[in-house]
DNA sequence: TATATTTCGGATAAATAAGTCTGTTATGTT
DNA sequence: AACATAACAGACTTATTTATCCGAAATATA
């Protein structure tokens, strides 16, 4: 459903807001360790949510990856946006060049009632939300 | 969603399917012709199909793919299954260890949720079934 | 039996995704 | 100013997916 890199991405920035949310700014090691990801990776995909201002970072001793109120409002749905591109959102779920109600696959009906559940998934909590929860131990990014 | 070979496969089974509602057997050069795939990968994806005993095939001059009442109960989750394996279906979305309600990633809740969509969709109706719709115009396998 | 047709099976090639490495730039500390 | 730290940028490697190629096996027809 999502990439490797997306996947990363989605854990990387959840936990660098609970750690925002102390204040904490982190590094590629430290966030690479607690998701369970290898690290040259994580790095290579820090750089493309900063680039895309989904998170903050600081270059230099003391500096780090965090998150403020500037970047509260993106959603799972930007993240998957900008590392999946959007074939999970539109086009045709089996190829056909255009996806339409007019020109339907034999899927299209279902597809779209598939698609309305993936958006509320990917919009319907905030990713600083998401990190209370986890933060709260309600849910989790790792495991042992 | 799918793999461009899943895509692929469904396509051609529900292809064959209209085809051999008319008693006609089909090759994989009509098949591939038929739902813009080629044909080379379409011969791969087909024969895969035919091992699993999804569709049934015939060597030699008027030989081909056909589908017959013993097909008639092989599923789109059969065919993903075989084909993507069941990452769609099972297993923690985000790549945790296990996927469970007492270890919950941040999206178990609602992957849950998609994913009890993703199962209508892919057990509601039969390939037999989608064929027929394809047959009758209400969707279609390919555009101009 | 010879031939043409069509699937089967495995090897190979090309494209994309996943992951690593190495040097550069910015910045705080001494 | 010199140094250490940590993100940045790009080239590189490896693995997986997508796609092609070619010969072998099966089978209908002449
Ligand atoms: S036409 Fe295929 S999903 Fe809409
Ligand atoms: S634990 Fe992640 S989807 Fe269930």
């Amino acid at each position: 459903m999502f990439s490797q890199a997306a996947k990363y991405a989605i854990k990387s920035i959840i936990y660098i807001w609970t750690q925002s949310l102390e204040d904490r700014k982190v590094g590629v090691k430290e966030i690479a360790s607690n998701i369970g990801a290898p690290e040259a990776f994580t790095a290579k995909i820090l750089q493309n949510l900063s680039k895309a201002n989904f998170i903050g970072s600081v270059k230099g001793p003391n500096g780090g990856f965090y998150s403020d109120e500037s970047h509260a409002k993106v959603t799972l749905k930007d993240v998957i946006k900008l590392i999946d591109g959007d074939h999970l959102f539109s086009g045709c779920s089996l190829g056909l060049p255009k996806c339409s109600e007019k020109n339907p696959c034999p899927l299209h009906f279902e597809v779209v009632k598939v698609r309305k559940e993936i958006d509320i998934m990917l919009t319907s909590k905030s990713l600083k939300h998401l990190a209370v929860e986890v933060i709260k131990g309600l849910t989790q990014l790792n495991q042992i």
